[in-house]
DNA sequence: CACGATTATATGTCTAGACATATAAGTCAA
DNA sequence: TTGACTTATATGTCTAGACATATAATCGTG
């Protein structure tokens, strides 16, 4: 599963530009799975340079399986391709309609505060900064789908203080306003405590599966979050082919 | 995380035959880790191409995480990564003792019956035949790391039928023994029921992570495993860097 | 010896071409 | 209509250079 390569904080070359515009257009769905992409004369023309350098970036992305290249048809956004897009995917309402349901969202609870010493914990942080705390829930068809509690520090993210993450989820705002240069998921499994059934509308108990993510900027924390996931409805799916 | 190798009816090309050289150099263990793989001036030498050729094949590797590349240094094979090991390595004992540790494998059952109405749904084939079907349980340093239940279809595997999996973990002898074409990974959460809780030492009810892995050659289930982690212990990590 | 400055070198990116090749699309005949 | 043939075109691979840049090694100095 390689994923991306590259730092951010490198200096940025063009073909990183070009892979990072495109990539951002398909992970947020402004550019679905089938959509054909600008040929490389056309992305040549664009970012006026020579066809190589528009070459590296797309191959990469076709490395990477988030494009399909066919010689004289073009080039196409490849359907999510399971774990690796689930897991690229920072944006739930992209994961959702990609699957072709239709996307709901409630905030919960969005609280600006002094970090207390299990936030400075969990982002890593030494300093009492602010940070924003948010619970929400995203749901697919209607019906509850991941329940996500989020941190951001605010000293890492000021943008953040005049987001409205009431109109729109804290995924989605970050992608688009925030530069970020690692992440890290990792998957585990919890039982539904109270608060995450009552939420999700399943049982105490009850099997969740929970992704929890890291989000930097050149070693500085912007962001944490969990996701749970009804754990018997929810699978991230990996396919591979053998040799 | 891209699995998918090229395909062998591919023409041949420089850069694939460069590529192919040196990362199965690798996968054999000849260069082992940390080992400096030739100069790109030297691979220049060898292969009498030009450095774009070769510079292609070495980046393709360093995206795919199996090399590391270091101005001025050179080249060097990285140690197997976590997640894209567990994911893609079919194979507990090598995935258990790429972390350092100790392993240990019990066979809790074995036995060769008729497929059941239920073997078949799981198999998905239609006609009832012979099947394998296994439970066992793999353990870290002494400690349950995860539990097995598998079942292989004879018909697609006659050669399982000799097979001693009191002394070999099934993985490992059909990876050894079986060439597939196809493999899915689903994971998901569930809470330990007795014999789970029994097995892996744990709680009953407490979360467990599932991997559910079905493997096929040509459009025909060889076996499919359920895999059981216990949830709060094992954790699946997966680290990206953004462009 | 410790440490800062310099240098050599391997990789990183990029160009402006070239020819190869798969294939969508168009053409034409049965 | 259908099948076979042709053509246009987008991608696939490759070259022989260029300059940039990070850093291991070396050198020099206190």
């Amino acid at each position: 599963m390689s994923l991306a390569t590259d730092k951010l904080d490198d200096k940025p070359t063009l073909y990183k530009q070009i892979r990072r515009d495109i990539e951002s257009r398909i992970l947020t769905g402004e550019w679905p799975p089938g959509h054909r992409i600008p040929f490389e004369h056309q992305l040549m023309a664009r970012y006026r340079c020579s066809r190589m350098t528009v070459n590296k970036a797309l191959s990469e992305l076709a490395q990477a399986d988030l494009i399909e290249r066919r010689r004289r048809a073009g080039t196409f956004v490849r359907r999510p391709q399971h774990l690796s897009a689930v897991l690229k995917i920072a944006d739930i309402r992209a994961e959702i309609t990609a699957l072709g349901r239709s996307y709901g969202y409630q905030l919960v609870q969005c609280t600006r505060r002094a970090a207390s010493a299990t936030d400075r914990a969990r982002l890593g942080v030494r300093k009492t900064g602010k940070v924003i705390a948010i619970t929400c829930r995203h749901s697919a068809d209607n019906v509850p789908f991941a329940l996500e509690d989020r941190l951001i520090d605010l000293e890492a993210v000021p943008e953040a203080a005049s987001a409205d993450f009431a109109a729109e989820p804290p995924g989605s705002w970050l992608l688009h306003h925030v530069p970020w240069t690692e992440a890290e998921h990792t998957i585990s499994a919890v039982v539904a405590d109270d608060r995450t059934a009552d939420a999700l509308g399943i049982a105490v108990g009850a099997p969740c599966l929970v992704i929890d993510r890291y989000t930097w900027r050149s070693a500085r924390t912007l962001t944490a979050v969990r996701l749970l996931y009804p754990g018997e409805s929810h699978r991230l799916v990996a396919r591979f082919k053998g040799g």
